[in-house]
DNA sequence: TTGTAAGCGTTATCAG
DNA sequence: CTGATAACGCTTACAA
């Protein structure tokens, strides 16, 4: 593998003129820096990377944690990601944790050995505290809020208020709602809204830890076994939604007229299904985490938060009149 | 920052016994051993990764290659990849090229710079031959079968063949094909499993360049305006399918009574319209494609087969008779 | 404009 | 068992 040493030799120059020419720096003579390129076409040389992130201490890559690689709002994220780093020709690391608090360690060692020059997180289950504690090798960025943390994030509150509204708008006053994992930052935002703006809320009517499809049709099941049920239910998830009204409709029932749903996401399920949902830009998550961890100043905390939008379709009508 | 030179000095003891220590080779005195431990927690050291890369010559670190990191099925490879990187403490790198040649060259770049040890290659737009020019840097793993490569690969000949005997199974010789990118490997393959064993074969009942949900749509308005229209389709991607399904019920038109349609890939969106489908293991395509790639005898030609499955679902029935 | 030489932080050879 | 010391391949003061 010939190195710089190799063409310094056959360009006869030293070292530094080659490594100038390399790098596109000034004040080289004119025949010299042909000299250098004639001898790295000769030689077939091409630049040792690790060797370059050795000696500037900067590895030109970040790291991004998150617990599915596969689902379609974190692949958006990554997405978004894979899009700014290719302009500045930066690269990333991907780590899938599946939640699994050991693997997140993993991902925080890393950032310590210098195998990347920051950190993305795009959810995790480890303590904030403990994140946070590895700051001092480089600067970390959330996709979620946290207090005194730079992040990217959905205001979750006002975006399930937006669903909120819009169900109150069409009239309905029995509203149920959909969670995902229990205890995360973005439930309690969610739970907190439903609490504040829907009168009627219930606990009845707070379906829990729903993720999947799956989930969606157990949400259905239960629905269906209530004595008193919600005419519509706001969703955390396109997923769920979609869950929920394939089952009530193989079980006979019609949405919107049985149940108004809205999904949440705006992913590719709900337009197939013509759902009313609430529509989140993803990759501009990913967009504007990764120009935070890059800045200059990344040590400055910044938060930005990113606008949902109220997508009207088919899934969500007025209330129906009870005969 | 401190080093292991440090780390010498503290404990009293050479760079070379630290560095024994830190890999856990044997002959090291319990005492020096403990020394240097000791030196360790004391200056809280951290090993520089990207040092160790240089030396060793390895980065630890394999390249992924694909179009679309959000596309349903690419993702799902990627997830295979990241359960096995994570399992043998490797890195991932991730480029998405959007099929851009000028952005697949440089991840050959990239291979070649000695930024990662091997490439998969999830799908390209590259001609095969420039992509092994860059073999000499690296093992180079394809997840599409070509000759003379590596490559771990879904056989769509075989795959493609199985949907059409479903159909003629249920009665049906008027069959339609839906194609993705048309030159691509993969649409050769599948044309050619359409000529072989499809006896009314049509041209005129091949719908090229489907890739996505609005392009199933298209498919069901060309449908729409035929005179002689197929009673069933084979589609290339359960997106496509889907958009298919919900455009003609939304016309008024019933599936699979008017028109059976089978999907591709075994996806969410197939579980939710309760498709029939050909399912793909994508994760365990990313599993073996990194098993290849990080093998001790890389250089070695291997092609792996992942077998698919038909599922049968709610789209494709027999063959409803003329009146 | 150019070059010498000292890093960057490890690993690995080889002699003791 | 242990330790000098030479790599690994590049960047960058500093001096000329």
């Amino acid at each position: 593998m010939t190195n710089i040493r190799d063409l310094a030799h056959e360009a006869n120059v030293s070292v530094t003129t080659v490594s100038r020419v390399l790098n596109d720096h000034p004040y080289v003579a004119k025949e010299k820096r042909r000299a250098v390129k004639a001898a790295i076409e000769k030689l077939g040389y091409i630049r040792n990377q690790t060797a370059v992130h050795l000696s500037i201490g900067q590895t030109k890559t970040i790291g991004v944690m998150l617990p599915f690689v596969d689902h379609p709002y974190h692949a958006a994220i990554l997405q978004g990601i894979a899009k700014s780093a290719f302009e500045k020709t930066y690269r990333f690391l991907t780590w899938q944790t599946n939640y699994v608090e050991e693997h997140e360690r993993t991902v925080l060692r890393a950032l310590a050995q210098r195998e990347v020059d920051g950190l993305i997180i795009v959810s995790h289950s480890l303590p904030t505290a403990d994140i946070l504690s590895y700051e001092q090798y480089g600067p970390i960025v959330f996709c979620e809020l946290h207090e005194a943390v730079s992040a990217v994030y959905i205001n979750h509150y006002s975006a399930f208020r937006k669903g909120l509204m819009e169900l109150q708008r069409l009239g309905h006053t029995n509203i149920g709602i959909c969670l995902g994992r229990s205890d995360s930052t973005n439930s309690l935002a969610r739970k907190q809204a439903y609490h504040d703006f829907v009168e009627q809320a219930s606990n009845d009517w707070v379906y829990e830890q729903t993720l999947t499809i799956e989930d969606g049709a157990r949400v259905a099941a239960r629905w269906l076994k209530q004595k008193q049920r919600p005419s519509a239910i706001l969703t955390a998830s396109d997923h769920v939604a979609a869950g929920l009204i394939l089952e009530l409709r193989k079980q006979g029932y019609r949405i919107p007229e049985d149940l108004s749903v809205i999904g949440f996401d705006g992913s590719d399920l709900a337009e197939v299904l013509s759902m009313t949902t609430i529509s989140i830009p993803y990759d501009v998550i990913g967009q504007q985490a990764f120009s935070l961890v890059t800045r200059q100043d990344a040590a400055t905390v910044r938060q930005i938060e990113i606008p949902s939008t109220l997508i009207s379709g088919l899934t969500a009508q007025n209330v129906h009149p009870v005969h």
